[in-house]
DNA sequence: GACCAGGCACATC
DNA sequence: GATGTGCATGGT
């Protein structure tokens, strides 16, 4: 099967059994930027504390983040761990945001993805996934976003090899799909909601809603 | 009490 | 360049 047809196979397959997704509710763009850092290994229950508690304090705002004491941001990030490192990282992150922008997301519009990626990348703290992220959830851009899980369900069923690069990943889908936000998106969050329960360190394929398309790369079954 | 969660930077070889 | 390690909290 062709590539692009397999994709929006796994896709529709996904859609159809967990539903739209959603995936990252928050108030304003600059809240999901916030939220791009903080979530960096963590569980997203944690993250929602340490939002809560820049929200309670008035920080979630570009400007006065920017201006924020690095130890009461360290306070108050705190539950969602690596906080000495999350709070300086994040400060960088908003203070380039500020600089860049203004504080205002919408004076970005005219500058390229590829620029903006680049600039995001070159801060300590923001690797490519969390580029990616801000990019796609925050900014809008048609930026497919790579995790772990994206690369265990690619790599089990031989779409690529183990050592697929993280470009390579992103390659694959963005070369194969229409570039559509709406699209990545919700694929993204498809294939998280996948690797949570079916495409596991320990396999659950028998189960796995793609079994049917896909079979079995384990051949367990 | 181990294991994991919506990574990344840096040291060392 | 590849491999290993520190960072840290909270839920299961």
């Amino acid at each position: 099967m062709e590539l692009s047809a397999l994709l929006t196979d796994i896709y529709r397959t996904l859609r159809e059994a967990f539903g739209y997704q959603d995936w990252w509710p928050a108030q304003t763009a600059f809240e999901v930027m916030v939220g791009a850092v903080l979530t960096q290994r963590t569980n997203w229950s944690n993250v929602e504390k340490a939002l809560s508690a820049l929200k309670a304090a008035g920080l979630m705002e570009p400007g006065a983040l920017a201006e924020a004491d690095l130890e009461r941001l360290q306070s108050l990030i705190r539950p969602a761990g690596y906080y000495r490192q999350k709070s300086r990282n994040l400060l960088r992150l908003v203070q380039w945001f500020v600089a860049r922008s203004g504080g205002d997301i919408a004076s970005l519009e005219r500058v390229p993805t590829d620029e903006l990626r680049a600039e995001l990348l070159s801060l300590r703290g923001i690797g490519p996934e969390t580029a990616d992220s801000i990019l796609l959830y925050a900014l809008g851009r048609p930026t497919f976003v790579v995790d772990a899980y994206t690369k265990r369900a690619v790599v089990r069923h031989s779409l690529l090899d183990a050592e697929c690069t993280y470009e390579e990943l992103k390659e694959l889908f963005e070369g194969h799909l229409p570039r559509d936000v709406e699209l990545y998106q919700d694929f993204h969050a498809q294939l998280v909601q996948l690797g949570k329960r079916y495409c596991r360190p320990r396999p659950l394929c028998s189960m796995c809603p793609l079994h049917p398309l896909l079979g079995d790369p384990t051949g367990e079954a």
